[in-house]
DNA sequence: TCGTATGGCAACATCAATCG
DNA sequence: CGATTGATGTTGCCATACGA
């Protein structure tokens, strides 16, 4: 079947130097029209062109006007997108996490049929939350089969008075998501039945906290270990290529298991056993879980799965805190100084984080990267040593010319044997490496310590540095923090 | 107090890779 | 070679917490 698509817009690629910074200027019609002039097909050739408008009714004018093409034109379509021309405008308006503010769709009315409401199923997902789907009598919709529907939540079917039997209009929101819209209650017969609500978790048969509207397993992220692992690997979390549901499951039901750290721990042989799970599968996915070792800590981050933080969240956090004993040893306060977190948010956090320390724990061991790229963190708060320690001039905010160094205000001592990156220096070298990053290096823990660098086989500084709270760091997460400057030190 | 950004979720078709 | 599996793109809706 021959294809044929419209292009919309025009982006360069990283190398495209002038032209990228030309595309970058042009009005999004003259964008247009210079892909037009590549010979490449845009809406431009068709009866619904797009047009410069002035004003809001020059708008409404048009969005009528094609509304009225719709039904005689050559291919669907589900709406208009009306966006800035201006490359100026386009670039105040900006863009959330999910679209640009520049470009904003106007919805035409989907398509939509009737058909029986035949059961309800209750799913539960990754956090707990137990949604109740749909079954529907199985009915073709705009070129595909819709069988199922969201419901949402309880209050969601009480609302709309929703009942087992009902013929209901269904339509695809969006012309994708399938939705049901009403009962068509003049259509009922007297033998339908109420939509029954669980009483326990349907997963594994705990209480259900009714508190919101979404009902949720009283267990939350924990009734569903399936659920939670798929999250983990997914896209926006570890990225775990080759690991979809069917292979969790496989590996929940063979206790090979759980929890997503188990993920680390795999062996080939326990893979190679498994139904469907031959070498070539097997060796891809134990190297996608190497690579995931590596993440970045704002995904590790994210795949923990602590209510209310996602993708976005996580970055935040990650980019914040730049490593995760920062990230747990923070308390509400400190939390509620990243953007989008407020009170309720950061008392949350604090108290999943306590629960999933275990989790953190036994991350680190299997030797899950724990650090941001790229992250500095900010000065310690509770910055009395940082202050007695006389190095935070640039601390109090009115500069800020050093204050992009990862140790600035911070006295460091260094104790035990180094390991990993840091391995063949000398405590001198270490000394000096403290002082590059903008610290200061010490040879006793006192209260005025803000790190201790333990090593193995870490002694009496150790115990003293835990009696006063001083953060503690092994050498690889201080060789992350200040790994700018190993090198630049190894060089010299 | 209210507007809004974010998280969380859901349905389906389609294609490529791999297993048995 | 047929069957199984995973990955992917697409977007509306709802609830909630943030933050001005």
């Amino acid at each position: 079947m021959e294809t044929t698509f419209f292009a919309y817009g025009a982006l360069p690629l990283p190398d495209s130097g002038e032209l990228g910074e030309t595309l970058a200027e042009l009005p999004h019609s003259e964008v247009l029209s210079y892909v037009a002039g590549l010979g490449v097909h845009t809406a431009a050739g068709t009866d619904v062109a797009p047009v410069l408008a002035a004003t809001v009714e020059e708008v409404q004018a048009r969005v009528d006007a094609i509304g009225s093409l719709r039904a005689a034109l050559p291919f669907g379509i589900d709406g208009i997108v009306i966006k800035a021309d201006l490359a100026a405008d386009q670039r105040e308006a900006g863009s959330g996490t999910r679209a640009p503010r520049w470009a904003i769709a106007y919805k035409l009315p989907a398509v939509e049929k009737i058909t029986r409401l035949v059961s309800v199923e209750w799913n539960v997902g990754r956090t707990g939350i137990i949604a109740p789907r749909a079954v529907l009598e199985p009915v073709e919709i705009d070129g595909s089969t819709v069988g199922y529907a969201t419901l949402h939540n309880p209050a969601d079917i009480t609302r709309r008075d929703l009942r087992l039997g009902d013929q209901v209009m269904v339509y695809k929101a969006g012309d994708i998501i399938p939705r049901i819209e009403a009962p068509v209650v003049h259509l009922r017969t007297g033998d339908e039945t109420p939509i029954d609500f669980p009483e326990s978790c349907p997963q594994c048969g705990s209480a259900i906290d009714t508190s919101e509207q979404r009902w949720r397993c009283t267990r939350g992220r924990n009734c569903r270990l399936v659920a939670s692992v798929s999250y983990a690997a997914g896209r926006d979390q570890l990225d775990i290529e080759g690991l979809g549901a069917t292979r969790v499951v496989q590996l929940v039901d063979a206790g090979l298991v759980t929890d997503f750290a188990d993920l680390f721990t795999l062996e080939r042989e326990q893979l190679l056993a498994l139904d469907r799970m031959g070498e070539t599968s097997t060796d891809n996915l134990l190297a996608a879980i190497e690579t995931a070792r590596t993440r970045p800590l704002s995904r590790v981050f994210c795949a923990l799965g602590v209510r209310g933080t996602g993708r976005s969240m996580s970055r935040r956090i990650a980019r914040y805190f730049a490593t995760m004993d920062r990230i747990v040893a923070a308390d509400v306060e400190t939390l509620q100084q990243v953007d989008g977190i407020g009170k309720e948010k950061a008392a949350a956090v604090v108290v999943e984080l306590v629960e999933l320390a275990p989790l953190i724990a036994k991350l680190v061991a299997a030797g899950v990267n724990m650090t941001e790229p790229g992250a500095t963190p900010p000065p310690e708060p509770g910055t009395e040593e940082a202050a007695a320690a006389g190095a935070d001039t640039e601390a109090g905010g009115d500069g800020g010319t050093g204050s992009t160094l990862p140790l600035a205000g911070m006295t460091v001592v260094v104790t035990g044997a180094m390991t990993g990156a840091l391995e063949k220096l000398s405590r001198n070298q270490m000394n000096e490496l403290i002082e590059r990053a903008g610290g200061k290096s010490s040879s006793s823990v006192s209260q005025r310590t803000s790190l201790l660098v333990a090593g193995d086989k870490a002694g009496s500084k150790r115990t003293k540095a835990e009696d006063l709270g001083v953060r503690i760091a092994v050498p690889e997460e201080f060789a992350e923090l200040v790994g700018a400057f190993l090198a630049a030190g190894e060089n010299a």
